[in-house]
DNA sequence: AATGAATGAGTCTTCATTCAT
DNA sequence: TATGAATGAAGACTCATTCAT
């Protein structure tokens, strides 16, 4: 009951930071200001958070690996390495760029709050072990030693995430369906599977 | 008579505040600091810049204006597009990667700053005129309409600079030669063009 | 739970600010002035009020209301209009003329941080309904139009404010009780009325 | 020659700085806006003036003994005291309120930068020798002493003057034609003259 | 002599965090 | 336990005046 409650605040102080985060950005966006839109007093956020970093940590960390976690299940779920791509492509790239308040995080903050090249490098070690198996059949990627590989996640990874926001936050000509039909034409033609 | 504006002060004020800006953020960074380390008084830094907005903003508008304009110079004197596409890989890359501190200030603060997506716009059309003619020959590129390929341009360009500034700046097992190399491996193999 | 404001803290803050403010001006006198001069933290001073000009605003707005009130309560104790006229000359403005500082701040500021005419209009206009039916005996002012009342009773007003406060703050050698005799030798031959 | 151009420098910052000073106030006019506004080098204003406060003080002594020559000359002029009287009113009365930043500053300024009481001082001995002989035949006036009579002069000096500022400055349903209107009757009802 | 860059003490204000109640 | 007033170091920026050129 208390409990519940309790969870309710935290995630109240967790959704509105999150999004006052992306608007104004880490630094304009003060304590007051999160007083003010969630409604609860100061010391309140002082008994959920130690400070104001650790709200950002744990967003950054919660937003994280919530994604991990379901991708981890859908991965679990799924039979053969071509239906991984596909969910890595299908479910999982679109869950991540229909949070684009938690990407503007994770690229504004993720650097100096947490590890994120832990993070990275699980995540490139995950899809590295599902894709190397097909690499075969691919003119491209067969040819890619391991490193190469891990910078292609990286740009791939990275320049998506990136694209997307600046796609959403300024008058570019490019769209989140550009990039994603980019990506799974990419995919297609060097990994030989139909969307 | 009195005094001419010191070309060398603006120099080393911004020279100053893009270290500064580039290792601690911009909001990190204290005019304090650039008086500290310029060893300038604080009334200088503001006969040459209105305000500390000013600082980013020149830092980045010159930056990339110079990187720009060697890029045309270089473009102007290549005879093929394939030579182009060269220019741009074994030249304008290195040198944008070799700029860190102008990567990571372009990343933080362009779109708060400046209107990043004219100059990506402008780019993007540069490189997209250069590739067009070359694309008959693309197994990839042929298939792509206009909007991909922008998108294409821009998940590699930003990809590109993302992960070169992680790979730097944190213990990633990825290195900006890495990069390089899957970059030119990708375009050899799309564009039948040998490095 | 948790303190609350200290009313005994914004009054302290208003009459050291007022004190200020009517030596120095408002200009010359800084936050800090007001800091060293209470003893409070810089802190507080901005917890009970949003900035140096709601000081001035609050000082005028608060000063003014208060002898509005006083005046209007005497006035409804008051029989005849005669005897109000009485209160104004004999309570009011000697009220007003004993708190310098008010007439100081609200001579120098009032313009520029209040409505001051609404107040103006407003005394103007209750003075004027009591003045009015005793007119008719009067030699000067039954022949004056609403318009020429009201000049009247603007340069009356702000011409003793001004004076009493000059008359203080130099060697003028007029005091304010010359001023205050002339009032009501104006009055009494005007409105027959004895003092 | 020199002689005349360095005049004209001198009195555009005198002109510029009393416009700007009366809109804005002393304050609030920086030696920059001057320098912007009257197009002259900053170093400049300095040769003319040793600093801000010279310049205030300038406007408010040049002003002010130039409408002392002008009355004094009207006076010299003038036969009786009636006729010096209304050369008061109908020609330093109008032309001191024809110059209404000047009488903005003299409110605003002249207590702090000059010695004003001794101006008024002045003023009021002369209206003062000039009013007396008359006030014999006046009901009121024959019955002050001096001193009440000078009070009587600085509460309508001062009152018409800060009237009519606040008359033009604010939405104040008085005007300058209403404040003199009044005078001119006031001088009428107690000295018998006629205007 | 004319100029305008140089100067730095001083201005107002903010804000994350604490802790008295 | 819950609260929100208290705090003060630190922030960005100003501006009258000087003085090197």
């Amino acid at each position: 009951m208390a409990r519940n409650k309790d969870e309710k605040k935290r995630a109240a102080i967790l959704q509105t930071s999150k999004t006052l985060f992306s608007q104004k950005g880490f630094y304009n966006t003060s304590i007051s200001d999160i007083v003010d839109e969630t409604g609860l007093p100061v010391g309140t956020i002082y008994t959920y958070f130690t400070n104001k970093e650790e709200i950002v940590r744990v967003i950054i960390e919660e937003g994280w690996s919530n994604l991990e976690l379901r991708l981890e299940e859908a991965f679990r779920n799924a039979g053969s390495n071509e239906e991984k791509l596909k969910i890595l492509v299908d479910e999982f790239l679109p869950e991540l760029l229909g949070d684009l308040d938690l990407i503007t995080i994770l690229l504004a903050e993720a650097v100096s709050y947490t590890k994120i090249e832990e993070k990275i490098d699980k995540l490139a070690e995950l899809i590295f072990s599902t894709i190397k198996p097909m690499a075969k059949s691919s003119q491209l990627f067969n040819k890619f030693s391991k490193n190469t590989m891990y910078a292609a996640l990286m740009v791939y990874f990275l320049g998506i995430m990136n694209s997307v926001k600046l796609a959403e936050s300024s008058s570019l000509s490019v769209s989140a369906n550009d990039i994603m039909h980019f990506i799974r034409q990419t995919i297609e033609n060097n990994m030989h599977i139909t969307f």
